[in-house]
DNA sequence: CCTCCAAAGTTACAAATGTATTTTTGTTTG
DNA sequence: CAAACAAAAATACATTTGTAACTTTGGAGG
C-alpha cells in the first residue's frame, strides 16, 4: 500500500472512530465519496490499524477455565466467552472460524501485552498460524523496543500472512521491538538435508535464541483435509494419510503427536525444523486453540506436558471438556 | 451499576466487537432485546470499557506542532487531526466539543500508555477537568501497577465525573496502579482557612508525593459564564467580572494567569489549593488542549514556561496559531 | 392489596452502513 | 494515439443500527 494510501486511511479512522463523523461526513472531509471511507474503514480493521480492546480482565467461562487448567496441570488457562455455535444455524462455518480465531488473537494479545509491559527485555517465540496471525493484529499501542521475537520453526515458501516470517515481522513492527526467523524451509526434503539446514551458522544462532525465550506462543493444527498444513501443500494427501496410520492426531509446528502428546514416529517427524517437545519442555509455553475442530488435538498436546499456558475459546473450551 | 449488568455488558461487547456478531444475534443469544444490546454497546463506549485505538504514529498536522513547538519551545507538541469544523454545519457545537475532547484524551491517553511502559515505577500528576476524564477513559488495557497517581489539586464538592478523585481512581484503578489526592476542598474560603487546610499533615504528604511526580498532565479553562469552573459553582459570577478586571484569560487548576502566563493579583488565586506555578515549573507539565475556545487561555499557559509538552486537537492548534 | 415507579420489552421508523453494479477517469502499454 | 486496464466515482438497494413512543412487568411503599 501506498504512503498516501495509508496516510488516507489513518485519517479517516480517526474521523469516524475517535471522532464520531458518520462515513457522510468523513467522506466530505477527505475529500471521497462514502463507498470507499467504508472500504478503507474495514481495511483499517481488518489490517489492526485500528483496534478494540475490551477492557475486562474476567471475562466469563470461571468454571471451565479453573477445570481445564486444573485437569492439564496449567499456570494459566484464559477462555474467551462462549458465542454458543453448537445449534445455532445463523453462521457461516468459515465465520465461525473465524470469530474464534479473532477472539482467541485479542486474549492473547492481552496476555503478550501484559508480558511485554512487566519486563524491559524479554524474548518471546512463536509458532504459526491463522490464530497467530490474528495475535499479531490485535496487538496495537504496545511499545516495547527491546523485545526480541523469533520463529521458533522454519518458514512457509508460500508467502502468506500466516507465515514464521510474517508473524515475527509484524510483531516486531508493531511493538517497536526485534524479529528474528530461521531461514529454512519448515520441514526439509530429507533428513540428510535436514542436518546440513541445521549446521548452518545462522540457524545454529538463531535455535539459540529460541531456545532462550521467555516464554513461546505456539497453536495446534488438525490433522485433516482442510488443515492449514494440507492447504499450503505442506504435505500430501499421502503423507497425511500415513500419519494417522502411525496414531497422529494433530501437529504443533509441523511436529506430528498422538492422543497422549507423544511424538509419533514417522519420517516427517525426522524432517521437520523447529524445536521439538524435548526443548520446549524446557520453557514456558502457552498454548492458543481457536476452533471446536482443533479439540482433539489440544486435547493430545495438553497431555504431552509441553503446554503452561492455555488460550481458548470458549466453544472450543465446552467440547474440550466434554472430550474427558 | 449492578455485577450482574456489568457482566452482560462485558458479554455483549465481546459478541458485538470481538465477535462481530451483529446486534440482533447478540440480542438473542443474550436473551434480551435488541435495543437493550444497542443501549449498551453505546454505554460500553462512553464508559471506556471498550475502547478503540489507532496504531498511528503521525497522524498528520506535523507543520502545527513544529510551530507550536518551537513557538513555545517545548519538547514535543501533539496534534490530533484537524477536523475542519471552523466552516461546517453538519455538527452542533457541543458535539464538536465532545469530539474535541476525546481526540484529545486518545492522543494523551496514548502518550501516557507510552510513559507508562517506559519505566516500572512512575509517579504521574494529574489536573482535573473534561479532557483529563476522557484520557482517564480512553486509557484501556495497561497494566502499571507500581505507577502512583496523584491529584495535584483539591477536589470539588459536587461529585461529578471529573472531579480529581475521580479522576485519580479511574487511573489507579485501570492500571492496577495507586492512587492519591488532596483530602481538601480546590478553593478555600478564606486565606486563612488556606493555611490551616495547607498545615493538615496528610495534605503536606500528599502535596510531597505531588512535587515528586515525574511527569503532571494540566489543562486550562476559559473565562466564560459556561466554563467549567463557572458551571460547577466553583467562582461566582462577581468573581469572574472581577477576575478578568484583573486581566485572567483563563486558569489551570484553579490558577488564574493573563495573556502573558503571569499569575494574576488577585484574592482567589490566594486561596486556591493545587501546585503554583513555581512548583510546576520543577516538574515537566503536559498541558491538554480540547476546543478552540480554550486557544486564548491556552496561549498565555504556554507564554508562563510551565509548560513542557502540549497535546491539542487540531482545530485548537489551527487557531492558536492564527492568534500568534 | 393496590398504586406508583422504574426498568425492560415491543413496535415502528428514520438514518447509517455494507455491498453490488455500472460509469467515469486516469494511467499504462503497444 | 488508441486500446486495455485498474481505480475510484456514481448509483442503487438491502441490511443494520439508533432512537423514540408506547406497553408490559416486577417490585417498593403506602
Amino acid at each position: 500500500m501506498s504512503d498516501t494510501e495509508e496516510a488516507l486511511m489513518v485519517r479517516a479512522a480517526w474521523f469516524y472512530y475517535v471522532g464520531g463523523l458518520n462515513q457522510e461526513q468523513t467522506a466530505t472531509r477527505l475529500g471521497v465519496t462514502r463507498a470507499r471511507v467504508n472500504k478503507m474503514l474495514s481495511e483499517a480493521r481488518d489490517s489492526g490499524l485500528v483496534s478494540i480492546s475490551i477492557d475486562h480482565q474476567r471475562v466469563g467461562m470461571l468454571p471451565v477455565e479453573d477445570l481445564l487448567r486444573e485437569r492439564f496441570r496449567l499456570d494459566f488457562c484464559i477462555s474467551t466467552p462462549a458465542f454458543g455455535f453448537k445449534e445455532a444455524k445463523d453462521v457461516e462455518i468459515e465465520v465461525r472460524k473465524q470469530i474464534a480465531f479473532r477472539a482467541v488473537g485479542v486474549a492473547a494479545a492481552n496476555h503478550l501485552k501484559s508480558l511485554l509491559s512487566e519486563s524491559e527485555s524479554v524474548t518471546i517465540g512463536t509458532g504459526w498460524g491463522r490464530t497467530i496471525e490474528q495475535m499479531t493484529l490485535q496487538l496495537a499501542g504496545v511499545r516495547a523496543p527491546h523485545a526480541r521475537f523469533i520463529s521458533i520453526m522454519g518458514s512457509l515458501t508460500a508467502n502468506s500472512a500466516y507465515n514464521p516470517f510474517e508473524v515475527v515481522h509484524a510483531l516486531a513492527r508493531r511493538t517497536g521491538g526485534e524479529g528474528f526467523f530461521l531461514p529454512v524451509p519448515f520441514i526439509a526434503d530429507t533428513i540428510e538435508d535436514r542436518m546440513v539446514l541445521l549446521s548452518q551458522r545462522s540457524v545454529v544462532k538463531a535455535l539459540e535464541i529460541a531456545r532462550s525465550a521467555a516464554v513461546c506462543f505456539i497453536s495446534a493444527g488438525e490433522l485433516t483435509e482442510t488443515s492449514l498444513l494440507r492447504r499450503q501443500g505442506m504435505i500430501s494427501r499421502a503423507e497425511l494419510e500415513s500419519l494417522r496410520r502411525c496414531g497422529a492426531v494433530g501437529d504443533t509446528n509441523g511436529i506430528f503427536f498422538d492422543s497422549e502428546g507423544k511424538q509419533v514416529d514417522h519420517d516427517l517427524n525426522r524432517r521437520t525444523i523447529a524445536l521439538g517437545f524435548d526443548e520446549l519442555m524446557k520453557i514456558p509455553v502457552i498454548l492458543l486453540i481457536a476452533g471446536q475442530e482443533k479439540s482433539a488435538a489440544a486435547r493430545g498436546l495438553l497431555k504431552s506436558g509441553v503446554v503452561n499456558g492455555l488460550v481458548i475459546d470458549g466453544d472450543a473450551a465446552e467440547t474440550l471438556v466434554a472430550l474427558g
